[in-house]
DNA sequence: GGTTTTATGTCAGCCATGTTGACCAATATG
DNA sequence: CATATTGGTCAACATGGCTGACATAAAACC
């Protein structure tokens, strides 16, 4: 880093172009989230509850710890969302088949119907502007979301997909 | 979007991108904005402060109501942060010139401080990442966080930085 | 078999940051 | 001049993070 030209190595480096980067992705992320944030308040649900919904939905069978990882909040936190998911019968819970302690959280049809509106709407969000980008801005947009993580989260990233890094 | 044949326009469009999209972007602003939020607990501040002390500094003598449109928060929301930052004088207020209702803020030299420390330690992440992705990676994020935006947000970044579309 | 570790849950309470609604003051406008 | 608009304050509430203490059951270990 302490050998870089701007002007040869790339005017994106320039600090207004960062700053750019910066504005952008703290834009993007609110508008993006906005948007089922609003679907959810009619179901009194918040945020949180989605989340909580989108990765049971992606892994069903996922159990309490699993999903305490992938979320990075605490266990008090995520009680109480999933607790109210249980209650309002979202998700349901199962015993685990080898170790009975364990819980096994997957969505109730009314769960996994929510999750579907919900992703469908921001998956078309994201289908409208990767279809606009195309192929090569798409790549270009992961591998600098990628490029932005914690290393730890790459890691998790690749249990989750394990084709993550393509 | 109804013609859409994945094998020929694209497997970017297939479900399981579309979903890694949604992921990406959520870990990367989590990931992203935990590390200023850490230098900021020890200054008894938080995410929102940031917000404002970041946006003071982008266009000094910025009124309330420029910060409040921009930011997207109601006015009691900002108000709470904002006496905050100027009781420690991080942020200074003066009476409008034209019209004296109005706050002009600006950073104070601590606030100014401040506010370099964090957009250094933002700004490093982003060079660190742009450089290793190169500039048409770069053009394709820009490009795909621009196409994720609600359309009043397109228009009020343009009006923060006019060559925003290039 | 008894002890320790692990997975989970529960309770109380704190903090940050979003919300609404009532309200005041200064200015602009018909 | 009267009224509407704009800029800002305050009280009160909701959400969703957090900590720490503690309970329970199952599993793992010696």
């Amino acid at each position: 880093m302490a050998d870089i030209k701007p002007a040869q190595k790339g005017l994106f480096l320039r600090k207004s172009e960062l700053r750019r980067g910066i504005e952008l992705l703290f834009f993007a992320y609110r508008d993006f989230t906005a948007e089922a944030d609003r679907v959810l308040a009619g179901y009194g649900l918040g945020r949180a509850h989605h989340r909580v919904i989108y990765f049971v939905a992606r892994q069903p069978d996922i159990t309490v710890s699993e999903l305490l990882a992938i979320l990075g909040i605490t266990k008090q936190s995520l009680a109480r969302v999933l607790s109210h998911l249980v209650a309002e019968r979202f998700v349901e819970q199962r015993a685990g088949t080898h170790d009975r302690r364990q819980r096994l959280l997957r969505l109730t049809p009314q769960g996994a119907a929510l999750e579907a509106m919900l992703t469908d709407l921001q998956c078309k969000r994201f289908a409208e502007t990767y279809n606009a980008g195309g192929a090569e801005s798409v790549a270009g947009f992961t591998q600098i979301l990628r490029g932005l993580l914690d290393e730890p989260t790459r890691a998790q990233l690749l249990k989750l997909s394990p084709d993550h890094g393509d």
